[in-house]
RNA sequence: CGGGAUGUAGCGCAGCCUGGUAGCGCACUUGACUGGGGGUCAAGGGGUCCCGAGUUCGAAUCUCGGCAUCCCGACCA
């Protein structure tokens, strides 16, 4: 039927359209991000995968930094009785907890969990370190790893193992803690959008999908290629529930001993997969130039004597783009013909390449094309330098612009239950609807649709209106969709 | 954790039913010709058949147990 070995070429990524979930894995694998290891649910992160994750750590440390927070770093191994210590806490991740119950051959008088988060140990230490209101605020941030033993795992997704950064701060009022929450929310927004090209919906979670423990959860929330939502970022306002299980207490301005405010927040290596989902097409990856490994990838074509002629104009073009601070790969190997380097690159997701070969030479040109719209123009020699850090500029533009439209065309408000489990069937994207609060309907909208409300925007308006599912009297509009 | 499927060279797969020298395509190595969208020809190399027991003269193949991956569901910040 068909030739078979074009169909060995075909078969190397699955068709995006075709099957959403293949083509994800098949992306992760041949781009070369990550690869299995022999434990279940635990990725290896590979160079070009890790390379990604360094620029993300790059750019957001920057704005904790500029922000007052400092970083630090705690330990892996938490004590049993530290974990139990607050109620909800406890009672919501003692299930996804991996224990240490020997150390050597020697059985431990008291258990260890690796950490699946580590409020209760930071809870610990502050509780040591606070004496005075002079001592706050506390802002610090750690980049670590941690464990969760979930069911079903992806990579990138959900896995065992993963990278992340968590903060948390102590605070002297109420409103501070609520702020600096929110600051970190809208800090999380603006990172999302600005370097991962992502639009997102910041907003407040419901009481079911609150962090275990804290009195109020916010989020980022984007729209994936196939329709799904992914939860991208979230910061928790604790309230004094972890100043009081750990009792962390200071002495106010007033002489009064009081408890601290608390916050925590995290985003993790789960944004890499949601960059793959976000952007990527049928040829693979495509990756926003603020985060791209390589956002320039140069291709001599060599033909005759290129060596002497075009190699040497290549690597002059790399130097020149290097020091204007453009991150460029040359790939001048000789293994493989020009058309097999397009294809691959395309695969990693690069955003613009250039192509150089004798006839540019003539012309004192470069052959450029885009990865995002696969435009294909002559650029003049002498142009680059202004040219390519303006086009890479465009493209990350163009990707957020082309996120957002694509986030804004499947989302659609219900305002009857019909219309929302018709809006909700298929693929079925963002639906904002009316709810009345109750846990009751937002678990039957989940039972019956799949949908899970993701969060109420921070920007809604109240409303007067009727719930979508009960009919009962309504004040805010969330989001819902089906999620990761 | 329940249901289903899969595990054979780096990747994709055949072989298993009916036990008897482990195969194919791509990738890889060497050489030549090539090179502007995954090149051509020739000659080569590469295997704990996921792991462990069992049945058997003999196991990739049959039996039991385990592990991992994928899909559906439950669960899940």
């Amino acid at each position: 039927m068909s030739d078979p070995k074009k169909e060995s070429f075909v078969t190397e990524i699955t068709p995006r359209s075709e099957d959403f979930s293949r083509w994800y894995l098949d992306v992760v694998r041949r781009a070369e991000l990550a690869d299995y290891s022999p434990v279940k649910g635990c990725m290896v992160i590979r160079p070009y995968g890790y390379a990604i994750w360094e620029h993300i750590q790059r750019l957001l440390d920057a704005r904790f930094k500029a922000t007052g927070h400092v970083n630090a770093y705690f330990p892996l191994f938490i004590p049993e009785s530290l974990l139990m210590k607050e109620k909800e806490h406890v009672e919501g991740f003692a299930p996804q907890v991996a224990w240490v119950t020997r150390g050597g051959d020697e059985e431990l008088e008291e258990k260890l969990i690796v950490r699946p988060t580590s409020e209760v140990l930071v809870g610990t230490m502050y509780a040591k370190w606070i004496k005075s209101w002079r001592d706050l605020p506390v802002l610090i941030n750690q980049w670590a790893n941690v464990v969760r033993w979930e069911k079903v795992t992806r990579p990138f997704l959900r896995t065992t193992e993963f990278l992340w950064q968590e903060g948390h701060t102590a605070h002297e009022t109420a409103a501070e803690a609520e702020e600096e929450t929110l600051k970190i929310l809208a800090l999380y927004k603006e990172f999302a959008e600005t370097e991962l090209a992502m639009p997102v919906v910041d907003g407040i979670k419901s009481d079911s999908e609150k962090f275990a423990g804290a009195s109020r959860t916010y989020s980022i929330e984007a729209l994936m290629g196939d329709g799904r939502a992914l939860q991208a970022g979230t910061s928790h306002n604790l309230g004094q529930n972890f100043a009081k299980a750990f009792e962390i207490q200071f002495q106010g301005r007033d002489k009064s001993l009081q408890h601290v405010w608390t916050t925590s927040w995290g985003v993790s290596t789960r944004l890499i997969g949601a960059l793959i989902m976000t952007h990527g097409d049928d040829s693979g990856l495509v990756l926003p130039p603020h985060i791209a490994p390589h956002q320039v990838v140069v291709v001599p074509i060599p033909r005759g004597n290129w060596k002497e002629t075009v190699l040497p104009r290549a690597e002059a073009i790399r130097d020149e783009l290097t020091a204007l601070g453009v991150r460029v790969k040359l790939d001048a190997s000789e293994e493989n013909s020009p058309g097999w380097k397009y294809a691959e690159w395309e695969l990693r997701g690069v955003p613009l390449r250039l192509e150089i070969g004798p006839k540019d030479l003539e012309k004192a040109q470069v052959f450029s094309a885009r990865r995002d719209t696969r435009e294909k123009a002559a650029i003049p020699m002498a142009d680059l330098g202004s040219r390519v850090p303006a086009l890479l500029e465009e493209i990350q533009q163009n990707l957020l612009a082309r996120a957002r439209a694509f986030r804004d065309e499947n989302t659609r408000e219900a305002s009857t239950w019909a219309e929302f489990t018709a809006a909700m069937a298929g693929r079925p994207g963002f639906v904002i609807a009316a709810w009345c609060g109750a846990a009751d309907c937002e678990a039957a909208i989940k039972a019956e649709t799949q949908a899970t409300l993701r969060n109420i925007p921070m920007r809604s308006p109240r409303v007067e209106g009727r719930c979508v599912k009960c009919n009962g009297p309504a004040s805010v509009k969330p989001w819902f969709a089906k999620a990761y």
